[in-house]
RNA sequence: GGGCGAUUAGCUCAGCUGGUAGAGCAUUCGGUUUACAUCCGAAAGGUCGCAGGUUCGAACCCUGCAUCGCCCA
C-alpha cells in the first residue's frame, strides 16, 4: 500500500543511484538506434547550482529522457571548464588566509599549480554532485574536464595548427589589462559600469607664445603622463591656427604636436582633446594615424613607471590622479571641474577599472574565423530557438574583434610556443619538436624557453562539442555523435562560447557543433530582479528541493519556461506542482485500492466501455500533444499539457466516472476498466516521466509489474484511431449535463448532501441511451436520486437548456421563484449578446464577402446554436411563469 | 546613441498561422461523496499600457507615445 504522501527525501538518492548503476544513462549500444546527443554547457570547477543552472539542467534532462525513452542512443555529455582566472582567485585567497604572507609567487609556478589541482580533487565540481540531485541523467561515465589529457591535446593541436594557417598571431596592441588580477582580458570579460566622476579641464601651454593656452578635458587626469598630442577637429576653425604648433606638457616637459584629427568632438568641451596613445582605445587609433609616439607610464599593478617624471613615479593611479590634479590647481593650469557622469570599464572577476595597456599578446583572427560561422546560420545550418537570437549573435560576429586569447595567469593551457634569446619563437605541439624548429632556423641546438602565459578558458571551452567526443582522435563516440543536436543555454554566453563553438566546429571539423541553439530565459526573483549576491535575492534551487521535492522544481521550471520570456519564479508556483505530484501519488492510490493492475498485453483500441474508449483517446491525444510541444522546445505547453489532462481530466473526471463501474456488478465492465485505468495512469508515468523523473519511476516500480526501469522504459506510441469521436461527444455532455447541475445546485443553495430527483425533457433515442449507459454516474457525480425523463414540465423546476434537452430539477420549496426568473432572464441576455455579436459578423456584406468560408460556416453554426439555446431558455421562462 | 524584449484578472504567467481571452495562486461561498484538505464543488474577477492605422475581423500585424528591463557602444 502507497503511502499518504510522496517522500522526495527518501526516494529522491535511492533512485538515481538505481538509474546510475543500471547503466541507465549510457548511449545505448545498439547501432540502429538513432543518436541523440547533448553537451552540457560545462559549469565552472568552482561553480556551485544556482537557478540558471537549474533551469539549464532541467530543460536539458527533459529533451534527453523523452529522447531516451523515444528509443535513441542518447548521449548527455557532461563536463567542466577549468575558469582559468576564478580558480586561481579561489586558490590565492585560500592560500592568504592560511596567514602564512605566502604569494603564489613565492611557492613558484609549479607548486601553485599542483595546489590547484589539489583543491579541484578536494573541492571542485561540487556542482555535480547538485546536478544529480536536480534528477541530471548526464553519463557520468563520460565526464570531462577541460584541463584534462585529451581536452588538452585538443587544445594545443588547435592551436599549433592556427597558427600555422595564419589564424592566430602575437601582436602588440592595446589590450583590457586587469591590474589588480595583473591580465588580460577579453573585451567580453569587461563591464562598464556608470561612474558619477569628473571632468577636469587642462590648460596646456602652447609652444613659444607665453599665456596662450588649448584647453583639453579628461576624465583620467593621471594619463597626461603618457601625452603625446593634441587633436582637434579639422573643421574646427577656433583652432586652425593652431594645427602644426606644439604644446608643452605641463610637469612632463614633454614638446608635443597639436594635430588635426576627425575623433576630435568640437561639440565636446572646449573641442581639444589630449591623445594618450599608450592608455586609450581611441588615442591609440589617433596615434597610429598621426604617427604620434606611444609612451606607457603604468606598469602592470597599475602605478606609475620609469616613463613618467622623476617624483610621480610609483605612486598608484588614482593618488596620482589627485596629485596631478593638485599640480595643475597649485599651477594655475586647472580650468574648470565638472560634474561628469560616465561609464568606466570594471573587470568582471576583480571588480577594479581595467586599464587600456600596451602590451605582446596572442590574438586569434575571429574575423575569419567568423565568416563560415555567419553563414552557417543564414543558411540555417544551424537554428536559433527563438529566432529573434539570431539578429545578437550576427550582430556580434559583423563587429567581431581580434580575440585576445593569452592571459597572464598561471592555471590554463600554457601557450605551446618557445622564445629563442632573441626572441625568435616556435609554435610546436611538444618541446622536442620546438627545439627540431629551433635546430634547423639556427643550424645548430639552442636553448628555449616557453611562453609562460596560458590561454582564455573560452579557448579550449570552444572546442567542447567535439574535444569531449573524444578528437583530435577518430573515436565511434566522435564519429556517432557530432554534430551533436542541441545547445541549451542562456542568452549572456552566446558570444563567450555559442559564437565560438561554431567558429571552431566549422573550421576543425567542416560541420556545425549542432543544428539548434535553444536559448532558454534568464530566472528573476519575484519582483523581476536579476539575482544576484549582492541583491540578496538568490533563490538556492537547493532549498526548493528540500522544501518541496525536485519533481516540483523541475515541473515548474518546465511549466514557466516559455520561450522568449524571463522567468519570474514565484514559491506559490513550485508549490502547486508539488501538489500536482500530491495528486499523481493519490491517483495512483485509488488504483492500487481498486485493483487496477497494469497488464503488459491491455490493448486500448479493444475497448468496450464507452468511458474507456474515452479515456485512452484522450492519452493519444495528450501524448502527441506533448510530442509536438517538446519538439518545438515549447516545455511550457508541454508541461500545462501534462498537467491539464492528468489532473482535470483522468482525476476529476474519469475516476470519478468509473467508481460506479468499479463497484458494480458487471464482471466484464469491471475488469476492462480496471485494466484501462492501470494503462492509463502507467502512460500517465511514461509521459510525465521526462518532468518528474522521480516521483514516476517511483509509481512505476509499484505499478508497473516489471522489473525494468521506467527511465528505460518505451515513450508510448499509439493510433490516433484511438479517438472515438462518439465517445467524445458523449462524455462531452455527461460533463456539460454534470457541470450544470452542480452549478444550479450551488447557486440555488440546495445542501450539498441532498440527493434531488432529474428530469430530462426532449430525450431522443440517443440521449435515452446516454442516460442509459451512464446513469450511475451522473446520479453519483451530481448527487442525484433518480434520473427519468419527460415530456412535461412539473411546478417548481430548475429548469436547464444542454444542447437539444432541457434538464429539470423539481426543487419544490427550495426553489424561489423570482430567483430562477433571474437566473433564467440572465442566461438569456448573455445568449443573445452572443448573437447579437454574430449578426453584427454575419450582416456584414464584407464579412461574408472575404472571410473564409470555413469561418462564415462556423458563425452560422455558432448562430444556429445560441438561437436555438434562448428558445429553449425562453420557453423555460414562459413555463416558470405560467406555472408560477 | 544603436538594438532587442516586455506591458493580458489582485499576484505569477499562458495565449502557436489574426476568427468565442485562459491557468495556477490569492479572494468569496459551500463541502466528514470510502485516492487526495498538499483535497473536492461552485463563483466572482479583464476597455489585453495609451493613441492612431491596416483588415470583413486585432491581445496578436504596422506607426507613434508612455513605462519597465536587457544587450551593445
Amino acid at each position: 500500500m502507497l503511502d499518504k504522501t510522496f517522500n522526495p527525501t527518501e526516494v529522491e538518492p535511492r533512485l538515481y543511484a538505481a538509474w546510475e548503476s543500471a547503466g541507465a544513462f549510457q548511449p545505448k549500444s545498439d547501432p540502429d538506434a538513432d543518436p541523440y546527443c547533448i553537451v552540457i554547457p560545462p559549469p565552472n570547477v568552482t561553480g556551485s547550482l544556482h537557478m540558471g543552472h537549474a533551469l539549464n539542467n532541467t530543460l536539458q534532462d527533459i529533451l534527453v529522457r523523452f529522447e531516451r525513452m523515444r528509443g535513441k542512443s542518447v548521449l548527455w555529455q557532461p563536463g567542466m571548464d577549468h575558469a582559468g582566472i576564478a580558480t586561481q582567485m579561489v586558490v590565492e585567497r585560500q592560500i592568504a588566509a592560511e596567514g602564512t604572507n605566502m604569494t603564489r609567487r613565492d611557492m613558484g609556478r609549479e607548486a601553485f599549480v599542483e595546489r590547484i589541482w589539489k583543491w579541484k580533487e578536494e573541492s571542485g565540481g561540487t556542482i555535480f554532485n547538485q546536478l544529480r540531485r536536480l534528477g541530471a541523467s548526464c553519463d557520468w561515465t563520460r565526464e570531462r574536464f577541460t584541463m584534462d589529457e585529451g581536452l588538452s591535446a585538443a587544445v594545443l593541436k588547435v592551436f599549433v595548427q592556427l597558427h600555422k594557417e595564419g589564424l592566430i598571431y602575437k601582436d602588440k596592441r592595446l589590450v583590457n589589462w586587469d591590474p589588480k588580477l595583473q591580465t588580460a582580458i577579453s573585451d567580453l570579460e569587461v563591464v562598464n559600469k556608470e561612474v558619477q566622476g569628473h571632468l577636469w579641464h587642462f590648460k596646456y601651454p602652447i609652444e613659444g607664445e607665453a599665456g596662450r593656452f588649448i584647453t583639453v578635458a579628461t576624465t583620467r587626469p593621471e594619463t597626461m603622463l603618457g601625452d603625446t598630442g593634441v587633436a582637434v577637429h579639422p573643421d574646427d576653425e577656433r583652432y586652425s591656427g593652431l594645427v602644426g604648433k606644439h604644446v608643452i606638457l605641463p610637469i612632463v616637459g614633454r614638446r608635443i604636436p597639436i594635430v588635426a584629427d576627425e575623433y576630435a568632438d568640437p561639440e565636446q568641451g572646449s573641442g581639444a582633446v589630449k591623445i594618450t596613445p599608450a592608455h586609450d582605445f581611441n588615442d591609440f587609433e589617433v596615434g597610429r594615424r598621426r604617427n604620434l609616439e606611444m609612451i606607457n607610464v603604468l606598469d602592470a599593478g597599475g602605478n606609475t613607471n620609469e616613463n613618467a617624471p622623476e617624483g610621480w613615479r610609483g605612486l598608484e593611479r588614482f593618488k596620482c590622479r589627485a596629485l596631478i590634479i593638485e599640480e595643475f590647481e597649485s599651477l594655475g593650469l586647472l580650468a574648470q571641474v565638472d560634474d561628469h557622469t560616465h561609464q568606466v570599464p570594471f573587470g568582471d572577476r576583480s571588480d577594479v577599472p581595467i586599464e587600456p595597456w600596451l602590451t605582446d599578446q596572442w590574438y586569434v583572427d575571429a574575423k575569419t574565423l567568423a565568416a563560415p560561422a555567419l553563414k552557417a546560420v543564414r543558411d540555417g545550418d544551424t537554428v536559433f530557438v527563438p529566432k529573434t537570437w539570431e539578429n545578437t549573435y550576427f550582430n556580434w560576429l559583423d563587429n567581431i574583434q581580434p580575440w585576445c586569447i593569452s592571459r597572464q595567469l598561471w592555471w590554463g593551457h600554457q601557450i605551446p610556443a618557445w622564445y629563442a634569446e632573441d626572441g625568435t619563437f616556435f609554435v610546436a605541439e611538444s618541446e622536442a619538436d620546438a627545439h627540431a624548429q629551433a635546430e634547423e632556423k639556427f643550424g645548430k641546438p639552442v636553448s628555449l624557453t616557453r611562453d609562460e602565459d596560458v590561454l582564455d578558458t573560452w579557448f579550449s571551452s570552444a572546442l567542447w562539442p567535439f574535444s569531449t567526443l573524444g578528437w583530435p582522435d577518430q573515436t565511434p563516440e566522435l564519429d556517432r555523435f557530432y554534430k551533436t543536436d542541441v545547445l541549451v543555454t542562456g542568452f549572456d554566453i552566446i558570444f563567450f562560447w555559442v559564437a565560438r563553438m561554431m567558429m571552431m566546429g566549422l573550421h576543425f571539423m567542416k560541420e556545425v557543433p549542432f543544428h539548434t541553439v535553444y536559448i532558454h530565459a534568464l530566472v528573476r526573483d519575484e519582483r523581476g530582479q536579476k539575482m544576484s549576491k549582492s541583491k540578496g535575492n538568490i533563490v538556492d534551487p537547493l532549498d526548493l528541493m528540500d522544501e518541496f521535492g525536485t519533481d516540483a522544481l523541475r515541473f515548474t521550471l518546465a511549466a514557466m519556461a516559455a520561450q522568449g520570456r524571463d522567468i519570474q519564479l514565484a514559491k506559490s508556483r513550485i508549490e502547486g506542482y508539488r501538489n500536482f505530484g500530491t495528486k499523481l501519488w493519490n491517483a495512483s492510490r485509488f488504483c492500487e485500492m481498486n485493483e487496477c493492475v497494469y497488464d503488459a498485453a491491455f490493448d486500448p483500441s479493444n475497448v468496450n466501455e464507452t468511458v474507456n474508449k474515452w479515456i485512452v483517446g484522450e492519452v493519444e491525444r495528450t501524448v502527441s500533444g506533448i510530442e509536438v510541444a517538446i519538439a518545438g522546445y515549447r516545455f511550457n505547453e508541454a508541461a500545462a499539457t501534462a498537467y491539464r489532462f492528468v489532473w482535470n481530466v483522468y482525476c476529476d473526471w474519469y475516476l470519478e466516472f468509473i467508481k460506479p463501474l468499479l463497484s458494480g456488478n458487471d464482471e466484464a465492465a469491471k475488469t476492462e476498466t480496471r485494466a484501462t485505468a492501470a494503462w492509463a495512469l502507467n502512460q500517465i508515468l511514461r509521459l510525465l516521466h521526462p518532468f518528474m523523473p522521480f516521483i514516476t519511476e517511483e509509481l512505476w516500480a509499484r505499478t508497473a509489474g516489471s522489473s525494468e526501469l521506467l527511465i528505460n522504459a518505451p515513450w508510448p506510441s499509439l493510433p490516433s484511431s484511438l479517438i472515438d469521436q462518439t465517445a467524445d461527444t458523449e462524455l462531452d455532455w455527461v460533463i456539460t449535463l454534470v457541470s450544470e447541475i452542480r452549478s444550479v445546485r450551488a447557486e440555488m443553495n440546495v445542501p450539498p448532501g441532498a440527493k434531488i430527483p432529474l428530469l430530462i425533457k426532449g430525450a431522443d433515442a440517443v440521449v435515452k441511451n446516454r442516460l442509459d449507459t451512464h446513469e450511475a454516474l451522473i446520479k453519483r457525480l451530481a448527487r442525484l436520486e433518480w434520473i427519468n425523463t419527460t415530456e412535461e414540465v412539473p411546478a417548481g423546476c430548475a429548469q436547464i437548456v444542454i444542447g437539444d434537452q432541457v434538464a429539470l430539477l423539481p426543487l419544490e420549496g427550495v426553489i424561489d421563484f423570482a430567483q430562477e426568473t433571474t437566473r433564467l432572464q440572465k442566461e438569456i441576455g448573455k445568449t443573445e449578446g452572443e448573437i447579437a455579436k454574430i449578426n453584427g459578423k454575419l450582416g456584414n456584406e464584407k464579412f461574408l464577402a472575404k472571410a473564409p468560408d470555413h469561418v462564415v460556416e462556423e458563425q452560422r453554426e455558432r448562430r444556429a446554436t445560441a438561437q436555438a439555446r434562448v428558445n429553449k431558455l425562453n420557453e423555460a421562462l414562459e413555463r416558470l411563469s405560467a406555472l408560477g
